[in-house]
DNA sequence: CGCTGCGTTGAGCTTCTTCAACGATCGTGG
DNA sequence: CCACGATCGTTGAAGAAGCTCAACGCAGCG
Protein backbone atom coordinates (compact mmCIF):
# COMPACT_ATOMS: atom_id res chain seq x y z
CA UNK A 1 0.00 0.00 0.00
CA UNK A 2 2.11 2.77 -1.26
CA UNK A 3 -0.54 5.24 -0.26
CA UNK A 4 -0.14 4.28 3.39
CA UNK A 5 3.47 4.43 3.09
CA UNK A 6 3.28 7.95 1.85
CA UNK A 7 0.42 9.02 4.60
CA UNK A 8 2.73 8.23 7.43
CA UNK A 9 5.73 9.29 6.46
CA UNK A 10 4.11 12.83 6.13
CA UNK A 11 2.50 12.10 9.91
CA UNK A 12 5.81 11.28 11.08
CA UNK A 13 7.03 14.69 9.46
CA UNK A 14 3.88 16.65 10.63
CA UNK A 15 4.88 15.15 14.39
CA UNK A 16 8.01 16.46 13.91
CA UNK A 17 7.50 20.60 13.53
CA UNK A 18 8.16 22.56 15.99
CA UNK A 19 4.30 24.51 15.15
CA UNK A 20 2.42 21.14 14.87
CA UNK A 21 3.92 18.89 17.46
CA UNK A 22 1.49 19.99 20.46
CA UNK A 23 -1.63 19.25 17.98
CA UNK A 24 -3.55 16.30 18.90
CA UNK A 25 -3.08 12.98 16.88
CA UNK A 26 -6.40 13.61 15.32
CA UNK A 27 -5.68 17.00 14.00
CA UNK A 28 -2.17 16.12 12.73
CA UNK A 29 -3.85 13.31 11.10
CA UNK A 30 -6.36 15.77 9.41
CA UNK A 31 -3.25 17.99 8.28
CA UNK A 32 -1.35 15.00 6.90
CA UNK A 33 -4.30 14.43 4.89
CA UNK A 34 -4.35 17.90 3.71
CA UNK A 35 -1.07 18.86 3.11
CA UNK A 36 1.36 17.51 0.13
CA UNK A 37 5.17 16.86 0.54
CA UNK A 38 7.54 18.24 -1.88
CA UNK A 39 10.99 18.15 -3.10
CA UNK A 40 13.11 21.04 -4.47
CA UNK A 41 16.61 20.52 -6.09
CA UNK A 42 19.01 23.31 -5.10
CA UNK A 43 17.80 26.14 -6.96
CA UNK A 44 14.67 25.47 -8.00
CA UNK A 45 12.08 27.93 -7.10
CA UNK A 46 9.50 27.48 -4.48
CA UNK A 47 7.21 30.44 -5.30
CA UNK A 48 6.95 33.61 -7.74
CA UNK A 49 6.05 36.72 -6.47
CA UNK A 50 2.89 37.54 -7.84
CA UNK A 51 1.91 33.71 -7.44
CA UNK A 52 -1.47 33.26 -5.19
CA UNK A 53 -1.06 32.65 -1.73
CA UNK A 54 -3.14 29.24 -1.76
CA UNK A 55 -1.26 27.44 0.48
CA UNK A 56 2.50 27.63 2.36
CA UNK A 57 5.12 25.49 3.21
CA UNK A 58 6.61 23.93 6.27
CA UNK A 59 10.52 23.37 5.64
CA UNK A 60 11.20 19.77 6.60
CA UNK A 61 14.99 19.64 5.62
CA UNK A 62 17.31 21.91 3.67
CA UNK A 63 16.83 25.61 3.46
CA UNK A 64 15.46 28.12 1.31
CA UNK A 65 15.95 31.41 0.46
CA UNK A 66 12.83 34.29 0.77
CA UNK A 67 13.94 37.30 -1.54
CA UNK A 68 13.08 39.93 -3.50
CA UNK A 69 14.22 41.02 -7.01
CA UNK A 70 14.51 44.49 -8.49
CA UNK A 71 13.89 45.62 -11.95
CA UNK A 72 17.47 45.77 -12.90
CA UNK A 73 17.59 41.49 -11.54
CA UNK A 74 19.73 42.54 -8.03
CA UNK A 75 18.62 40.47 -5.36
CA UNK A 76 17.90 40.99 -1.46
CA UNK A 77 17.61 38.15 0.62
CA UNK A 78 14.64 38.66 3.13
CA UNK A 79 15.16 35.51 5.00
CA UNK A 80 16.97 31.93 5.05
CA UNK A 81 14.56 29.53 6.67
CA UNK A 82 15.51 26.26 7.86
CA UNK A 83 13.66 22.62 8.97
CA UNK A 84 10.55 23.78 11.03
CA UNK A 85 10.10 27.59 9.12
CA UNK A 86 7.15 28.51 7.32
CA UNK A 87 7.52 30.16 3.93
CA UNK A 88 4.83 32.32 2.51
CA UNK A 89 2.31 32.19 5.59
CA UNK A 90 0.93 35.51 5.36
CA UNK A 91 -0.01 35.39 1.80
CA UNK A 92 -1.84 32.24 2.84
CA UNK A 93 -2.95 33.41 5.90
CA UNK A 94 -4.95 36.67 3.95
CA UNK A 95 -5.52 35.27 0.71
CA UNK A 96 -3.37 37.42 -1.25
CA UNK A 97 -0.59 37.05 -3.47
CA UNK A 98 3.01 36.16 -2.49
CA UNK A 99 4.81 39.69 -2.17
CA UNK A 100 8.52 37.74 -2.69
CA UNK A 101 9.86 35.19 -4.42
CA UNK A 102 11.64 31.67 -3.00
CA UNK A 103 14.26 29.40 -3.90
CA UNK A 104 16.17 26.25 -2.47
CA UNK A 105 19.76 27.01 -1.61
CA UNK A 106 19.91 23.48 -1.12
CA UNK A 107 18.28 19.95 -1.58
CA UNK A 108 15.03 20.18 -0.04
CA UNK A 109 11.51 18.92 1.06
CA UNK A 110 8.62 20.79 2.59
CA UNK A 111 5.07 20.47 3.32
CA UNK A 112 2.58 22.11 1.67
CA UNK A 113 -0.56 23.40 3.60
CA UNK A 114 -3.85 25.04 1.70
CA UNK A 115 -4.74 27.89 2.59
CA UNK A 116 -7.83 26.28 4.29
CA UNK A 117 -6.00 23.85 6.23
CA UNK A 118 -4.38 26.95 7.80
CA UNK A 119 -7.68 28.79 8.48
CA UNK A 120 -9.45 26.26 9.97
CA UNK A 121 -6.09 25.09 12.22
CA UNK A 122 -6.59 28.89 13.48
CA UNK A 123 -9.79 29.06 13.95
CA UNK A 124 -10.30 25.52 15.78
CA UNK A 125 -7.22 25.57 17.83
CA UNK A 126 -6.00 28.65 19.97
CA UNK A 127 -3.01 27.36 20.42
CA UNK A 128 -2.14 27.43 17.14
CA UNK A 129 -3.02 30.64 16.63
CA UNK A 130 -1.13 31.73 19.67
CA UNK A 131 2.20 29.88 18.15
CA UNK A 132 1.33 31.11 14.68
CA UNK A 133 1.29 35.18 15.72
CA UNK A 134 4.30 34.35 17.84
CA UNK A 135 6.23 33.36 14.52
CA UNK A 136 4.61 36.66 12.60
CA UNK A 137 6.40 38.50 15.39
CA UNK A 138 9.51 36.99 15.52
CA UNK A 139 9.44 37.54 11.36
CA UNK A 140 8.18 41.62 11.90
CA UNK A 141 11.32 41.57 14.56
CA UNK A 142 13.86 40.11 12.35
CA UNK A 143 12.84 42.19 9.20
CA UNK A 144 13.56 45.72 11.82
CA UNK A 145 16.72 44.08 12.28
CA UNK A 146 17.39 43.99 8.40
CA UNK A 147 15.77 47.44 8.11
CA UNK A 148 18.09 48.59 10.61
CA UNK A 149 21.28 47.42 8.85
CA UNK A 150 20.47 48.58 5.59
CA UNK A 151 20.08 52.26 6.79
CA UNK A 152 22.03 52.73 9.62
CA UNK A 153 24.69 49.92 9.42
CA UNK A 154 27.76 50.05 6.62
CA UNK A 155 28.91 46.93 5.38
CA UNK A 156 31.59 46.30 7.34
CA UNK A 157 29.25 46.70 10.48
CA UNK A 158 26.54 44.40 8.84
CA UNK A 159 29.24 41.52 7.97
CA UNK A 160 30.62 41.52 11.52
CA UNK A 161 27.29 41.25 13.02
CA UNK A 162 26.24 38.58 10.49
CA UNK A 163 29.94 36.65 11.78
CA UNK A 164 29.16 37.02 15.37
CA UNK A 165 25.43 35.76 14.36
CA UNK A 166 27.94 32.88 13.12
CA UNK A 167 29.65 32.66 15.69
CA UNK A 168 27.09 32.17 18.51
CA UNK A 169 25.06 29.57 16.62
CA UNK A 170 28.17 27.36 16.05
CA UNK A 171 30.09 27.62 19.43
CA UNK A 172 33.80 26.93 18.47
CA UNK A 173 34.47 30.18 19.59
CA UNK A 174 37.10 31.62 17.37
CA UNK A 175 36.83 29.27 14.15
CA UNK A 176 33.71 30.16 12.02
CA UNK A 177 32.62 28.63 9.26
CA UNK A 178 30.61 29.79 6.22
CA UNK A 179 26.95 28.90 6.15
CA UNK A 180 26.71 29.73 2.78
CA UNK A 181 28.10 31.03 -0.35
CA UNK A 182 29.99 34.45 -0.59
CA UNK A 183 27.31 35.43 -2.75
CA UNK A 184 24.18 34.71 -1.09
CA UNK A 185 25.70 36.36 2.28
CA UNK A 186 26.09 39.23 0.36
CA UNK A 187 22.65 39.17 -1.24
CA UNK A 188 21.70 38.46 2.36
CA UNK A 189 23.45 41.96 3.49
CA UNK A 190 22.19 44.29 0.94
CA UNK A 191 25.52 44.45 -0.66
CA UNK A 192 28.07 42.33 -3.46
CA UNK A 193 30.40 39.76 -2.98
CA UNK A 194 33.26 41.91 -4.04
CA UNK A 195 32.40 44.06 -1.41
CA UNK A 196 32.51 40.81 1.50
CA UNK A 197 35.60 40.05 -0.21
CA UNK A 198 37.11 42.93 -0.22
CA UNK A 199 35.79 43.86 3.69
CA UNK A 200 37.23 40.60 4.99
CA UNK A 201 40.82 40.88 2.93
CA UNK A 202 41.05 44.60 4.19
CA UNK A 203 40.34 42.91 7.95
CA UNK A 204 42.70 40.29 7.79
CA UNK A 205 45.67 42.88 6.22
CA UNK A 206 45.31 45.00 9.17
CA UNK A 207 45.06 41.93 11.72
CA UNK A 208 48.43 40.74 10.13
CA UNK A 209 50.35 43.79 10.48
CA UNK A 210 49.54 45.32 13.96
CA UNK A 211 45.28 45.98 14.29
CA UNK A 212 43.51 43.90 17.26
CA UNK A 213 40.48 42.39 15.16
CA UNK A 214 38.62 43.67 12.47
CA UNK A 215 38.88 47.63 12.70
CA UNK A 216 39.79 49.62 16.03
CA UNK A 217 36.75 52.06 16.22
CA UNK A 218 34.38 50.70 19.19
CA UNK A 219 31.34 50.74 18.17
CA UNK A 220 30.35 49.22 15.23
CA UNK A 221 29.16 46.24 16.08
CA UNK A 222 24.95 46.67 15.81
CA UNK A 223 22.75 47.67 18.29
CA UNK A 224 20.49 45.39 16.95
CA UNK A 225 18.38 42.82 19.24
CA UNK A 226 20.13 39.69 17.40
CA UNK A 227 16.68 38.94 15.78
CA UNK A 228 18.20 39.10 12.46
CA UNK A 229 18.71 37.37 10.09
CA UNK B 1 -18.50 63.50 38.46
CA UNK B 2 -14.96 63.47 36.77
CA UNK B 3 -14.60 60.20 37.37
CA UNK B 4 -17.35 59.30 35.31
CA UNK B 5 -16.41 61.85 32.36
CA UNK B 6 -13.26 60.73 32.30
CA UNK B 7 -14.59 56.87 31.88
CA UNK B 8 -17.23 57.54 29.14
CA UNK B 9 -15.08 59.73 27.12
CA UNK B 10 -12.14 56.61 26.93
CA UNK B 11 -15.33 54.39 26.33
CA UNK B 12 -16.49 56.64 23.08
CA UNK B 13 -12.35 56.80 22.42
CA UNK B 14 -12.80 52.77 22.49
CA UNK B 15 -15.99 52.61 20.06
CA UNK B 16 -14.54 54.74 17.25
CA UNK B 17 -11.08 52.43 17.05
CA UNK B 18 -11.54 50.18 13.96
CA UNK B 19 -10.06 47.25 15.47
CA UNK B 20 -12.49 47.23 19.06
CA UNK B 21 -15.79 48.33 17.89
CA UNK B 22 -16.76 44.79 17.29
CA UNK B 23 -16.07 44.11 20.67
CA UNK B 24 -19.02 43.83 22.41
CA UNK B 25 -20.29 46.39 24.65
CA UNK B 26 -19.21 44.55 27.75
CA UNK B 27 -16.25 44.22 26.41
CA UNK B 28 -15.24 47.87 25.31
CA UNK B 29 -16.51 48.68 28.89
CA UNK B 30 -13.33 46.37 30.43
CA UNK B 31 -11.10 47.41 28.00
CA UNK B 32 -12.22 51.32 28.79
CA UNK B 33 -11.53 50.23 32.17
CA UNK B 34 -8.00 48.73 31.87
CA UNK B 35 -6.68 51.32 29.32
CA UNK B 36 -5.30 54.49 30.15
CA UNK B 37 -5.49 58.16 28.11
CA UNK B 38 -2.46 59.60 27.20
CA UNK B 39 -1.23 62.69 25.66
CA UNK B 40 1.90 63.64 24.07
CA UNK B 41 2.75 67.01 22.78
CA UNK B 42 4.79 67.57 19.79
CA UNK B 43 8.04 65.83 19.97
CA UNK B 44 7.70 63.98 22.96
CA UNK B 45 9.09 60.52 23.27
CA UNK B 46 5.69 57.48 23.71
CA UNK B 47 8.51 54.94 24.48
CA UNK B 48 11.82 54.55 23.67
CA UNK B 49 14.11 51.10 22.64
CA UNK B 50 14.62 48.60 25.58
CA UNK B 51 11.90 49.80 27.39
CA UNK B 52 9.56 46.54 28.94
CA UNK B 53 6.70 45.95 26.57
CA UNK B 54 4.22 45.67 29.33
CA UNK B 55 1.22 47.52 26.95
CA UNK B 56 0.84 48.81 24.16
CA UNK B 57 -0.85 52.21 22.32
CA UNK B 58 -3.98 52.57 20.39
CA UNK B 59 -3.43 56.25 18.43
CA UNK B 60 -6.60 58.25 18.91
CA UNK B 61 -5.39 61.46 17.24
CA UNK B 62 -2.50 62.65 15.97
CA UNK B 63 0.62 60.89 14.62
CA UNK B 64 3.20 59.14 16.00
CA UNK B 65 6.59 57.92 14.30
CA UNK B 66 8.34 54.72 15.29
CA UNK B 67 11.97 54.28 14.53
CA UNK B 68 15.58 53.15 14.78
CA UNK B 69 18.74 55.05 15.66
CA UNK B 70 22.12 54.23 14.72
CA UNK B 71 24.68 54.77 17.19
CA UNK B 72 25.74 58.05 15.27
CA UNK B 73 22.27 58.86 15.88
CA UNK B 74 21.14 58.57 12.64
CA UNK B 75 17.38 57.65 12.37
CA UNK B 76 15.27 55.42 10.32
CA UNK B 77 11.70 55.97 10.45
CA UNK B 78 9.99 52.66 9.95
CA UNK B 79 5.98 53.65 10.54
CA UNK B 80 3.92 56.38 10.32
CA UNK B 81 0.87 55.19 12.53
CA UNK B 82 -2.24 58.16 12.82
CA UNK B 83 -5.71 57.15 14.48
CA UNK B 84 -6.94 54.04 14.71
CA UNK B 85 -3.28 52.33 14.75
CA UNK B 86 -1.24 49.93 17.35
CA UNK B 87 2.18 50.82 18.57
CA UNK B 88 4.30 48.54 20.48
CA UNK B 89 2.40 45.63 19.81
CA UNK B 90 4.66 43.02 19.33
CA UNK B 91 6.07 43.71 22.34
CA UNK B 92 3.14 43.67 24.10
CA UNK B 93 2.19 40.75 23.15
CA UNK B 94 5.59 38.88 23.53
CA UNK B 95 6.47 40.58 27.03
CA UNK B 96 9.55 41.88 25.05
CA UNK B 97 11.55 45.14 25.39
CA UNK B 98 10.98 47.13 22.35
CA UNK B 99 12.37 46.89 19.74
CA UNK B 100 12.43 50.50 18.61
CA UNK B 101 11.65 54.28 19.62
CA UNK B 102 8.44 56.06 18.71
CA UNK B 103 7.70 59.89 19.12
CA UNK B 104 5.09 62.27 18.94
CA UNK B 105 5.20 64.21 15.37
CA UNK B 106 2.43 66.24 16.23
CA UNK B 107 0.11 66.99 19.62
CA UNK B 108 -1.56 63.38 19.73
CA UNK B 109 -4.19 61.61 21.95
CA UNK B 110 -3.46 57.75 22.80
CA UNK B 111 -4.99 54.71 24.48
CA UNK B 112 -2.66 52.63 26.47
CA UNK B 113 -3.46 49.09 27.01
CA UNK B 114 -1.55 46.99 29.16
CA UNK B 115 -0.52 43.68 27.96
CA UNK B 116 -2.74 41.98 30.02
CA UNK B 117 -5.79 43.16 28.69
CA UNK B 118 -4.53 41.69 24.85
CA UNK B 119 -3.69 38.68 26.15
CA UNK B 120 -7.10 38.25 28.01
CA UNK B 121 -8.92 39.80 24.23
CA UNK B 122 -6.39 37.86 22.40
CA UNK B 123 -7.23 34.52 24.78
CA UNK B 124 -11.28 35.46 24.91
CA UNK B 125 -12.10 37.15 21.50
CA UNK B 126 -11.08 34.30 18.24
CA UNK B 127 -12.50 37.61 16.14
CA UNK B 128 -10.67 39.98 17.99
CA UNK B 129 -6.84 37.79 17.26
CA UNK B 130 -7.78 37.45 14.07
CA UNK B 131 -7.78 41.39 13.41
CA UNK B 132 -4.56 41.26 15.54
CA UNK B 133 -2.97 38.48 13.37
CA UNK B 134 -3.83 40.76 10.01
CA UNK B 135 -2.27 43.78 11.42
CA UNK B 136 0.55 41.89 12.19
CA UNK B 137 0.49 41.01 8.83
CA UNK B 138 0.12 44.43 7.29
CA UNK B 139 3.44 45.37 9.21
CA UNK B 140 5.45 42.42 7.63
CA UNK B 141 4.63 43.57 4.47
CA UNK B 142 5.35 47.08 5.25
CA UNK B 143 8.66 46.25 6.37
CA UNK B 144 9.14 43.89 3.48
CA UNK B 145 8.58 46.88 1.51
CA UNK B 146 10.71 48.80 3.19
CA UNK B 147 13.53 46.76 2.83
CA UNK B 148 13.20 46.51 -0.99
CA UNK B 149 13.09 50.26 -1.15
CA UNK B 150 15.95 50.71 1.04
CA UNK B 151 18.04 48.01 -0.80
CA UNK B 152 16.81 47.81 -4.61
CA UNK B 153 15.72 51.18 -5.15
CA UNK B 154 17.95 54.85 -4.98
CA UNK B 155 16.29 57.61 -3.85
CA UNK B 156 14.61 59.39 -6.58
CA UNK B 157 12.91 56.06 -7.06
CA UNK B 158 11.71 55.73 -3.22
CA UNK B 159 10.69 59.52 -3.27
CA UNK B 160 9.00 58.71 -6.62
CA UNK B 161 7.06 56.30 -5.07
CA UNK B 162 6.39 58.17 -2.05
CA UNK B 163 4.82 61.09 -4.35
CA UNK B 164 2.62 58.51 -6.04
CA UNK B 165 1.88 57.39 -2.60
CA UNK B 166 0.75 60.75 -1.16
CA UNK B 167 -1.08 61.54 -4.75
CA UNK B 168 -3.10 58.20 -4.34
CA UNK B 169 -3.85 59.20 -0.58
CA UNK B 170 -4.98 62.97 -1.75
CA UNK B 171 -6.95 62.20 -4.57
CA UNK B 172 -6.54 65.88 -6.07
CA UNK B 173 -4.40 63.78 -8.82
CA UNK B 174 -1.56 66.67 -9.50
CA UNK B 175 -1.34 68.82 -6.56
CA UNK B 176 0.85 67.06 -3.68
CA UNK B 177 0.33 68.68 -0.76
CA UNK B 178 3.28 67.30 1.82
CA UNK B 179 2.24 64.88 4.58
CA UNK B 180 5.52 65.63 6.93
CA UNK B 181 8.18 67.87 7.17
CA UNK B 182 10.94 67.33 4.61
CA UNK B 183 13.65 66.29 7.05
CA UNK B 184 11.06 63.20 8.51
CA UNK B 185 10.36 62.11 4.52
CA UNK B 186 14.22 61.83 4.53
CA UNK B 187 14.25 59.67 7.72
CA UNK B 188 11.03 57.51 5.74
CA UNK B 189 12.87 56.97 3.00
CA UNK B 190 16.03 56.40 4.46
CA UNK B 191 18.32 59.19 3.23
CA UNK B 192 18.94 62.67 4.66
CA UNK B 193 17.07 66.66 3.95
CA UNK B 194 20.00 67.33 0.92
CA UNK B 195 19.24 64.91 -0.72
CA UNK B 196 15.71 64.71 -1.15
CA UNK B 197 15.97 68.56 -1.71
CA UNK B 198 18.52 68.02 -4.75
CA UNK B 199 16.35 65.13 -6.61
CA UNK B 200 13.50 67.42 -6.60
CA UNK B 201 15.51 70.81 -7.46
CA UNK B 202 17.01 68.27 -10.56
CA UNK B 203 13.24 67.06 -11.24
CA UNK B 204 12.18 70.51 -11.51
CA UNK B 205 14.99 71.97 -13.42
CA UNK B 206 14.53 68.92 -15.94
CA UNK B 207 10.85 69.47 -15.88
CA UNK B 208 10.70 73.40 -16.66
CA UNK B 209 13.47 72.64 -19.13
CA UNK B 210 11.70 70.14 -22.29
CA UNK B 211 11.57 66.90 -19.85
CA UNK B 212 8.59 64.40 -19.46
CA UNK B 213 8.28 64.45 -15.25
CA UNK B 214 10.81 63.29 -13.76
CA UNK B 215 13.36 61.69 -15.77
CA UNK B 216 12.50 59.41 -18.66
CA UNK B 217 13.61 56.37 -17.62
CA UNK B 218 11.23 54.03 -17.70
CA UNK B 219 11.33 51.95 -15.03
CA UNK B 220 12.44 52.98 -12.10
CA UNK B 221 9.05 53.27 -10.30
CA UNK B 222 9.47 50.76 -7.51
CA UNK B 223 7.42 47.28 -8.07
CA UNK B 224 6.63 47.14 -4.57
CA UNK B 225 2.80 45.77 -3.32
CA UNK B 226 2.19 49.48 -2.38
CA UNK B 227 2.13 48.67 1.15
CA UNK B 228 4.69 51.47 2.13
CA UNK B 229 4.45 53.09 3.96
C1' DC C 1 13.85 93.27 15.03
C1' DG C 2 16.48 89.27 15.55
C1' DC C 3 15.91 84.49 16.45
C1' DT C 4 14.87 79.85 15.37
C1' DG C 5 13.41 76.14 12.39
C1' DC C 6 13.27 74.59 7.85
C1' DG C 7 14.72 74.16 3.31
C1' DT C 8 18.15 74.90 -0.38
C1' DT C 9 22.63 74.90 -2.62
C1' DG C 10 27.61 74.05 -3.37
C1' DA C 11 32.17 71.63 -2.79
C1' DG C 12 34.59 67.80 -1.37
C1' DC C 13 34.82 63.27 -0.01
C1' DT C 14 33.57 58.45 1.36
C1' DT C 15 31.54 54.32 0.33
C1' DC C 16 30.10 51.21 -2.59
C1' DT C 17 29.19 49.41 -7.21
C1' DT C 18 30.55 48.28 -11.89
C1' DC C 19 33.35 46.13 -15.08
C1' DA C 20 37.06 43.36 -16.12
C1' DA C 21 40.56 40.13 -15.41
C1' DC C 22 42.40 36.39 -13.04
C1' DG C 23 43.19 32.20 -9.83
C1' DA C 24 41.45 28.20 -7.48
C1' DT C 25 38.55 24.35 -6.94
C1' DC C 26 35.72 20.70 -8.44
C1' DG C 27 33.18 17.54 -11.18
C1' DT C 28 32.78 15.59 -15.76
C1' DG C 29 33.76 13.47 -19.90
C1' DG C 30 37.22 12.12 -23.03
C1' DC D 1 44.37 10.32 -15.59
C1' DC D 2 44.07 14.68 -17.39
C1' DA D 3 41.92 18.46 -19.72
C1' DC D 4 38.01 21.11 -19.69
C1' DG D 5 34.45 24.14 -18.32
C1' DA D 6 31.75 25.89 -14.61
C1' DT D 7 31.35 27.97 -10.35
C1' DC D 8 33.20 30.69 -6.84
C1' DG D 9 36.11 33.93 -4.88
C1' DT D 10 39.59 37.62 -5.24
C1' DT D 11 41.62 41.88 -6.87
C1' DG D 12 42.21 46.30 -9.42
C1' DA D 13 40.74 50.63 -11.60
C1' DA D 14 37.20 53.75 -12.56
C1' DG D 15 32.95 55.82 -11.71
C1' DA D 16 28.43 56.90 -9.51
C1' DA D 17 25.51 57.83 -5.70
C1' DG D 18 24.86 59.87 -1.74
C1' DC D 19 26.77 61.88 2.63
C1' DT D 20 29.16 65.66 5.33
C1' DC D 21 29.98 70.18 6.20
C1' DA D 22 29.16 74.81 5.58
C1' DA D 23 26.83 78.74 4.01
C1' DC D 24 22.77 81.00 2.94
C1' DG D 25 17.63 82.41 2.18
C1' DC D 26 13.33 82.69 4.01
C1' DA D 27 9.32 82.40 6.86
C1' DG D 28 7.01 82.65 11.36
C1' DC D 29 7.09 84.42 15.86
C1' DG D 30 8.72 85.96 20.11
Amino acid sequence: MPERIKDSSTRADVRRIPLLEKLSGEEQDDLAALSSPRRFSKGDVVFTEGDPGDGFHIVIEGRIKVYKLSVQGKEQILHVWGPGEMLGEVAALQGIRLPAHAAALEASRTLFLPRAGLLALIAKNPDFALRFMAVLARRLRSLADLVEALSLQEVPSRLATYLLLLDSRQGNRGRIEWDLPKADIARLLGTIPETISRTLGRWTRKRSQRGTGPGRCGSWIGTGSGNWP
